[in-house]
DNA sequence: CACTTTTTTAGAACCATTATAAAGTACATT
DNA sequence: AATGTACTTTATAATGGTTCTAAAAAAGTG
């Protein structure tokens, strides 16, 4: 199993529910965005099986905190998540309510030119939104 | 009272209660970020008076819809609001949770090079998460 | 004033997420 | 393989922000 060594090393012991999470989340030929609920049922439809709401959480929370998945910064009474973790940007279609990833050499180069004191970047994010 | 007006031409009846959160709101030197909770709390102090959680609630989301503060787009338990409608994004400090506004001019010109056919952009937002 | 419509309100309901604590699993050591 | 320990999973309860409800109050109209 190619999962095993990717959780291993990032200190993640490789349970059954951790690389069934992987399979659903990383073995596919396009990345995708995500809710928790999402997730739950593409994997009791993808594999038959039931895995608990709170290992769902646990899971995509530990992979977050590696990096194997990224969260959404978007209004929402649910948390988006994206297993496309390069850095890119997204369009929120305000009218379908759905987001559409806008790749990085989509967007001119950003120059923030304010700095805080004592502060380093993480992070730049662009949301665009859009409607009809 | 010159918030009557204001009221009263996008079509809401000003009640006192509308009155007061206008003031809370906009009645300052500068804009500030906030979740309703924190304006709940500010109207208990400020004003000395209570006002139901649900009737802040209908007047922010009345008050954004009229245009009269924005959401800003960020993941956390809480929504938060902006009393700064200008075209402007945001500094979110991960450490201290907090958000430092960041002027349109401070951030190089955005160019959106993809177009999503028949969608308008509506907005642009960025945000920069900073952390020490 | 009489009447209609809008607004406010307290409290209940909702629902995504997190906490709990008991049972199960991984794994290092022997 | 057996043992011990730390980590993981799980069902369920708890939490907490937000929305709903329906009755009372206030605003606007003639």
């Amino acid at each position: 199993m190619k999962y095993i060594e990717k959780l291993r090393n990032s200190g993640l012991r490789p349970t059954k529910q951790r690389l069934q999470i992987c399979e659903v989340l990383f073995d596919t030929e396009k990345t995708f965005h995500f809710t928790i609920n999402d997730l739950a049922k593409k994997i009791e439809n993808q594999l038959n099986n039931k895995i608990s709401l709170a290992t769902i959480y646990n899971t995509v929370h530990a992979f977050e905190k590696k990096g194997y998945v990224k969260q959404i910064p978007i209004n929402s009474s649910q948390t988006y998540f994206d297993t496309n973790i390069s850095d890119h940007h997204h369009f929120y279609d305000l009218n379908e309510r759905r987001l559409i990833d806008l790749e990085n050499s989509d967007v001119g180069p950003i120059k923030i030119l304010k700095k805080i004191n004592g502060k380093k970047v993480k992070s730049i994010e662009v949301l665009v939104k859009i409607e009809d």
